[in-house]
DNA sequence: TATTGTTATACTCTATAACTATA
DNA sequence: TATAGTTATAGAGTATAACAATA
């Protein structure tokens, strides 16, 4: 069977955003973490990478600079991120989760997979197989390269 | 194999934020267009349902009604969307695209399908196969009803 | 001069509540 | 009364441009 890629990229474009939004609204309904989309992916990548700086965070989620701050200026607000200036390069600000963050983001996660896990429950194992192996395929091909700015900051 | 819910429900999480933003920023790049997500996904739906009313609209894209209103204004205005009253109930209206509405729709589809299957070449065939059956479980599973929500929401 | 981040400003998206017009 | 849609209001997400502080 050939797939070619047009055909491959319609079908993204017709499924991925209706999948996105029903994720959306997901995160929204747990009102005990009540985090955005981009507020859990934020959260999610200070937690795997201990002291990143706000360029850090922005350029993984694919945020311009102004925009992560003002998203990291909600997560202050809410306690949820601390945010200190690095002692060795006072510019650099070492953001870092609060015990707060790091139970909100462990609800918002476990209540969302929950719910995906539910709508895909009745998929056959095979076909669920199928979209695992999807998944891994469009990582690399969608995910913004870090060149090394995290590796070299720390 | 066995691919638990969970773990699907675990990668679909991770990887379709991802793959959303980059077909956000790819919409928005081509200035001919300069179509949202939204926008586009209201206009794909008038498009392919004649003389659609408001409400299907939003029912079907999963918004609320001022927010669809919201969008359609916009799309009145820069003329890519006519919007009149039906003949036979006045208070709905009856959403159709301009000659403009429809050559924005098949730019920003044109072009947005281009670079993603830009990205999608360099995969095998037989991994895009894979993509294709994914998003076609995904699909039903994903495209929910949301009568039972707007009804007891009235 | 280059880098890191914030502030100012201006959009779009989205929701809820209150309203109008029509049925 | 019930339905279709709009207006009012508010807040988040996003971008660009201009700025400040630090290196």
């Amino acid at each position: 069977m050939v797939t070619s890629p047009e055909t491959c990229a319609q079908e993204v474009l017709e499924v991925v955003p209706v999948v996105m939004r029903i994720i959306r609204g997901k995160m929204r309904q747990h009102r005990a973490a009540d985090l955005s989309v981009p507020q859990f992916r934020t959260l999610a990548f200070i937690d795997r990478n201990a002291e990143a700086s706000l360029s850090d965070v922005a350029e993984h989620i694919g945020l311009t600079l102004p925009s992560m701050s003002k998203i990291v200026d909600g997560l202050v607000v809410r306690k949820l991120v601390t945010r200190e200036t690095h002692p060795d390069d006072r510019r650099r600000m070492i953001l870092t989760l609060t015990r707060s963050g790091q139970t909100a983001l462990e609800t918002s996660r476990t209540a969302t997979w929950a719910c995906l896990a539910s709508m895909l429950a009745p998929l056959t194992d095979g076909e669920r197989t199928v979209i695992v192996k999807a998944m891994d395929s469009l990582r690399p091909v969608f995910t913004v390269r870090l060149e090394s700015s995290l590796k070299t900051a720390k």
